[in-house]
DNA sequence: GTTCCGCATGAATCGATAG
DNA sequence: ACTATCGATTCATGCGGAA
């Protein structure tokens, strides 16, 4: 039932094409960010988002066969504005996912803290991005418990690298709400938290951008795996994904199609240390 | 143009039937947060999950007449969870919005700091709402600067302005001169709010659950209404937004179909002073 | 070694300009 | 009319140099 080809490898190759060959019910956890909607043609991998759902489609159908039963799709998406709009492609493709077979359980807040500045006319800086948990089964696996421990632990080990001067900035920063966090969570040991999840945008890799910090992924292979469970990143990017998985003692399988941004995973996973005790910040 | 009679009304009666009776192109602000969907029948206001979006379009339709071309419509709602999955109205009934004629602008996150308690087995607590920004044009009136926050906790008091951080950052700044001094001070006065709004849920004095706190509409009214502009809800509740709007000065009409809220909101909105400083529970 | 300050930069968006 | 590109706007963060 182990296939163990495919744990802790990364793919080079186009999503679609390297997913048939995986075999059926083999997954624990997708965890992804595809990549967003673009209306500019000519960048290379960029689809228009009038294309958004049908070119999504088959690839979610190839996750639903992957995943086990009891296992969780989170899809890290956003939609952009265009033509001083909302585009509804995220709308529709929940909605066609559900015909799929698809359960759309829950719909995670990643609140970003430090979100890219800007001022227009019409419209405040977008602080947050849709996380959303779908299942194939209305019971599936979740460990709770695994992300309410680590969030005392984040929040004091957070603290305790924090210089005086950050502390002070954070609890002044603007709706922000984070210092007052630490100081919640002090003397609290066990808390669980909410769907609306606070956490800065990655900012350490100078040369290419992540999508995704990596306590994004740590927080949901934690509430939805357990160690030598398969996560499946079908849309590396830089290997977030499967860093937080090698990093938490899960097996991983990643596919990327840019040559550039594999050998960055490639490199990046290949850093990081199993059960390695998290540097955070 | 102005049409004075539906100035500061609280009617009690059908949103549907009492909106028919209002003039075209008369309101500029419409913030509402209707009845959720629930299937239980019994219940005041349920509508049925799978009826709701049919039961919301000609509302929609009338908000959209009434609204001037200018104007906008905030939509607080959230998808209930049945059969363990998230239900898919909230979502259709932006796409049906949309095919009416209405632009989806935004969403804004409400963020609720101090949630419901409760543990469930395949899900956390739920700590946000969303709050849809519809328009009838691409352009339409917003008054950012009346949003601006100081550097501190906006949705605190805005009589402590000096944040330590910036008391500290001033002090150190003597030393170096005085010109500069002050322009940082100015510029790290006020800053911009993102589309992701931290506010508690009301918990204070009130007999029968508000919907949302008054920071709520007050944010919003500020945000897209002058004085004297005249802001609509459709479902008044318990008078929150009419009280919001009474406070700062802009002229109100509420409809509300259940006497004793009508009657709860009447007393509500008597209590408010107009241009009152803030500080309600 | 610490603390503090300056500065570059980032999954953005709009409006104007040019082709 | 429609598309492509560019400049302006804005602020939380982390890093590096300085005190």
């Amino acid at each position: 039932m182990l296939d163990s080809s495919w744990s802790d490898r990364l793919v080079l190759g186009d999503c679609l094409t390297v997913l048939e060959t995986m075999p059926d019910n083999s997954v624990d956890l997708v965890m992804t960010s595809p990549p967003y909607a673009d209306s500019r043609k000519s960048t290379y991998g960029g689809v228009h988002p009038d294309q958004y759902v049908a070119w999504f489609l088959p690839i979610a159908a190839q996750l639903q066969r992957v995943l086990k039963p009891d296992g969780t799709f989170i899809l890290n998406i956003k939609e952009k504005v265009v033509e001083s709009e909302r585009h509804p492609y995220v709308l529709e493709l929940i909605l066609a996912m559900r015909k799929q077979g698809w359960l759309w359980t829950e719909e995670y807040i990643w609140h970003k803290r430090n979100c890219t500045p800007g001022k227009w006319p019409n419209r405040f800086r977008d602080a947050w991005e849709r996380c959303l948990q779908f299942n194939r089964q209305k019971k599936f696996k979740m460990y709770q418990e695994a992300v309410m421990v680590p969030m005392g632990d984040w929040a004091k080990t957070r603290l305790k690298n924090l210089s005086e001067t950050d502390q002070r900035r954070d609890t002044s920063k603007v709706g922000s709400g984070f210092g007052k966090k630490i100081a919640n969570w002090v003397g609290r040991d066990k808390a669980y938290p909410t769907n609306v999840l606070h956490l800065a945008t990655e900012c350490s890799n100078k040369n290419h951008s992540a999508a995704y910090p990596i306590e994004l992924p740590t927080w949901f292979i934690k509430l939805f795996t357990e160690e030598n469970d398969l996560v499946l990143d079908p849309f590396l990017g830089s290997g977030t994904t499967a860093a937080a998985a090698k990093q938490l003692g899960r097996r991983y399988t990643g596919i990327e199609l840019h040559p550039t941004y594999y050998n960055l995973a490639v490199e990046n996973v290949e850093r990081v240390t199993p059960h390695q005790l998290t540097l955070l910040g």
